[in-house]
DNA sequence: AATTAACATCGTAATATTGCAATATACAAA
DNA sequence: TTTGTATATTGCAATATTACGATGTTAATT
């Protein structure tokens, strides 16, 4: 029913699982990529790297900002996107994490 | 229009997007700790343990095959899903190349 | 051979996501 | 104060995903 029944699952699940989907879109990554490489991010640029438009990607800025993963700070009439470092190191940790509990081998 | 132009993106961009788009729902990453914590898994018990109907988990098991997260063994009239330990390694490793070479500060 | 158990697959309904044109907003420059 | 620039929001069409009942398949059990 394109609907996920998330009161099935742990907070911890639901989170692991949001950020994982957040990330889940190649123009996210490579928003994420194309920021990591500026010094500043000027989000016409990107309609112009990535080839979208620029609709679609004020969308994916927002939900790259809705788990915290981008700054955004106004500088008069353009906007300054950057990765928010501590955010970030928090999500791989805890990506990492996951990684490491859920490996054992079974048959 | 729901659907992605992965053309524009780089086969790296659409790879990677595509791990953690399989990653990034609840059920899945649900699975996957299950397993980890048994020795073996029968995709049964995972109706029990995770609560969705047989047919669904049996769609997110296909899902996690799909990108060779998991691998699944004939025994008998029923099935032993384990996680995949060499794959679930490399895109660990992926998944951390991304992370560590996308933190740059900016602002 | 019929039955049962353990999945897989198909079909379909409900909902979500993606993408964009059009429009709104906010600010700076003229 | 009008104009232009940069970005956000809205509305909508196209497509994807999620979920499940029904049905198929395969293998052990009777």
């Amino acid at each position: 029913m394109g609907i996920t029944k998330t009161q099935m699952f742990t907070e911890q699940q639901n989170d692991l699982a949001l950020f994982f989907k957040v990330l889940g879109h190649p123009a996210r990554v490579a928003i994420l990529q194309y920021i990591s490489n500026q010094n500043a991010c000027i989000c016409n640029d990107l309609v112009d790297e990535i080839g979208l438009a620029q609709a679609t990607i004020s969308q994916h800025l927002k939900e790259l900002k809705s788990i915290g993963l981008l700054n955004g700070e106004v500088e008069g009439k353009k906007m300054c996107y950057c990765i928010n470092v501590e955010r970030w190191t928090v999500i791989q940790k805890q990506l990492n994490t996951f990684f490491n509990t859920t490996k054992s081998n079974c048959c």
